[in-house]
RNA sequence: GCUCCCGUAGUUUAAUGGAUAGAACAUCGGCUUGCGGAGCCGACGAUGCAGGUUCGAUUCCUGCCGGGAGCACCA
């Protein structure tokens, strides 16, 4: 049984030999260690109903805890106007440590959504533009997200869906048949789109629609040419960065798979969910729910819309994959957009509805203004790493590592996933550059050289992988405190579908280990044996959380 | 104008309604026998404003101020 479980069973039997009801017994962490392990403020919510004196109350269930304590639980006292705090005991300490030295890479996991299938979609760049900044937030959170679910159990699958029709790619086709930009690099394809949507809105609408037409029918042979390969050229890209992040799809889902069929579903409700405006097919979300307008879903022109698109795309993530939840990672610009859709979709399928969930991240802000890729000003994601890459290799110069390239690689990717995953999800990041490029403090390097140097230690040793400890230190140690809440921080990250508590835990757990590692002699040391424990449970934990992140962990930096 | 999101040290941020609001960067002052200084220890420093609910509010409610995003044929 889960320690935190023990504790609210034991004050439920405490209150209900005292005759009180509690709803839900709160069980928190106290901010101050000195105040123990756990802590519960029940007292002073019961205190309210029963008019009682809340410290008084708290003596009382303490009273009746009296003779509850075992080898888990040291002590237990009042505190403050009517806290009552837990002290675990070392045997705890102790037996946890055994459990992560047992479970290793499986230690923090759960069961909490076994049986469930889950379907994760992010990134969804498209072809013809730059994958910038925004699409590495989307793939980041959403690779972090699809790694903790699947911590918890769940069947999950990986999507992706990419936008390869539609009037951008109209216009960067047009571009290129007027020599402008370049099909054989992603660069060259971005420029054409930026030159073509700066001219379609200077007077080359109608040609650049004609070719989005022809683009839909597959009509023009060279026009099929041009597109082909432009598409080609930019989904091997993504490729490419996709390894280069650590994320594998599962799905591919494309714009010109999900048009047809979405607009079929749109013409076949019209009347019903759908009515005809201005020639458009449109859906009044402000019918349904105050807080939507409407959009169109099919335009004027015959075209399915994002919207319609997004319906035909529910369709078929079912079709291949009999999900439970299917979860969808943008950034927050499209939220009024999604619920729009999300109710339209319900009143064709309330089922199918029911099961999608949004979320939505924050934007990317460079403290230079704004990024579009239609005027071509736009970081690319590629640029980013690049950049920082460039950063840890200077550090590097002095040490020996076998691949600096790759190595330095991996670490700027980790500074750049840290920042990304280090705050709430829905809050927009600022991006420093300066920031990026300093690895001191709370970053992703902090994080792999912590587990650097948990796994150099233990390379000095013959003892890589300890099975069990045996003998307890005198002292307790900081790092006691926070190796056991692993699976707590795993499965609130799980519920909120928030990948911050992750980092701030591992941020703090490493912290307490490069404290402990100052003060203490880990090797030949007066406790070797449990300090070896202890070092080889956090290199265990930071590497499952970084895991969680996305990030990789090298032995080496 | 309407809708949604956000406002915490100089800066970037954390905090299921709980105790003395936790970090990091910057600034200032320290750390050689011990394993990786991308590190450690210390100092300074914060809840936009005004009400309300509550034993208790950064958190919930109302109003205001400030910032961002969205509001019909782009995604």
């Amino acid at each position: 049984m889960q320690i935190a479980e023990k504790i609210k069973n034991v004050i439920d039997d405490a209150l209900k030999e005292l005759d009180i009801t509690a709803r839900d017994i709160l069980l928190e962490h106290p901010t101050e260690l000195s105040h123990g392990d756990y802590s519960t403020s029940v007292a002073m919510i019961a205190a309210k109903g029963a008019k009682q004196d809340p410290r008084k109350l708290a003596v009382q269930i303490v009273e009746h805890l009296a003779g509850k304590e075992d080898e888990d639980i040291e002590r237990i006292e009042v505190a403050g106007p009517g806290f009552i705090n837990f002290h675990l005991s070392k045997s705890f300490y102790k037996n946890t440590l055994n459990e992560i030295l047992k479970e290793k890479d499986n230690f923090g996991k759960n069961e909490s959504l076994v049986g469930k299938k889950i379907m994760v979609e992010y990134t969804d760049p498209n072809p013809f533009k730059a994958f910038h900044i925004g699409h590495l937030m989307s793939n980041t959170i959403g690779e972090s997200i699809s790694r903790i679910i699947a911590f918890s159990g769940a069947e999950v699958k990986r999507a992706n869906y990419q936008g390869d029709v539609g009037p951008h790619v109209a216009m960067a086709v047009w571009a290129l048949q007027e020599g402008r930009g370049s099909l054989d690099t992603p660069e060259g394809l971005g420029k054409a789109y930026a030159h073509g949507a700066k001219m379609y809105k200077e007077g080359k609408q109608e040609e650049i629609d004609a070719i989005n037409r022809a683009i839909y029918k597959q009509d023009d042979k060279s026009i099929n040419a041009i597109y082909e390969k432009g598409r080609i050229v930019s989904l091997d890209y993504f490729e490419t960065l996709y390894k280069m992040l650590g994320t594998t799809f599962d799905y591919s889902f494309f714009e010109s798979e999900t048009a047809q069929n979405g607009s079929e579903i749109v013409k076949r409700h019209v009347g019903k969910v759908f009515e005809e405006s201005d020639g458009a097919i449109v859906f009044k979300g402000e019918k349904y729910n105050n807080k939507l307008h409407t959009r169109v879903f099919i335009n004027s022109q015959g075209f399915p819309t994002y919207e319609a698109k997004e319906i035909g795309l529910a369709y078929a993530k079912s079709d291949v994959f009999d999900f439970d939840t299917s979860i969808t990672i943008t950034g927050n610009e499209i939220d009024a957009y999604f619920e729009v859709v999300k109710t339209a979709l319900g009143e064709i399928d309330k089922t199918l509805a029911q099961k999608i969930r949004h979320v939505s991240h924050g934007m990317m802000k460079l403290p230079s203004g704004k990024m579009s890729s239609r005027t071509g000003d736009v970081v690319t994601a590629e640029a980013l790493i690049n950049e920082v890459q460039k950063a840890v290799l200077e550090i590097e110069t002095e040490r020996e590592i076998k691949d600096k390239e790759k190595n330095a690689e991996i670490i700027a990717i980790a500074a750049l996933k840290y920042m990304i995953l280090r705050q709430a999800t829905h809050k927009d990041i600022i991006y420093d550059l300066k920031r990026s490029l300093s690895f001191e403090g709370d970053s992703g390097p902090y994080l792999q050289y912590a587990y650097t140097r948990a796994t150099s230690v233990l390379e000095k040793t013959n003892k890589k992988d300890i099975q069990e400890v045996y003998e307890n230190r005198k002292e307790t140690t900081l790092l006691e405190k926070h190796i056991y809440r692993f699976p707590e921080v795993v499965a609130e990250a799980r519920e909120r579908l928030e990948p911050h508590h992750v980092t701030t835990y591992a941020t703090e757990l490493a912290g307490a280990f490069n404290s402990f590692y100052a003060r203490e002699k880990i090797i030949a040391g007066e406790n070797e044996a449990y300090n070896l424990a202890l070092t080889r449970a956090v290199q265990i934990i930071l590497k499952n959380s970084l895991h969680l992140l996305g990030i990789n962990a090298p032995k080496r930096m």
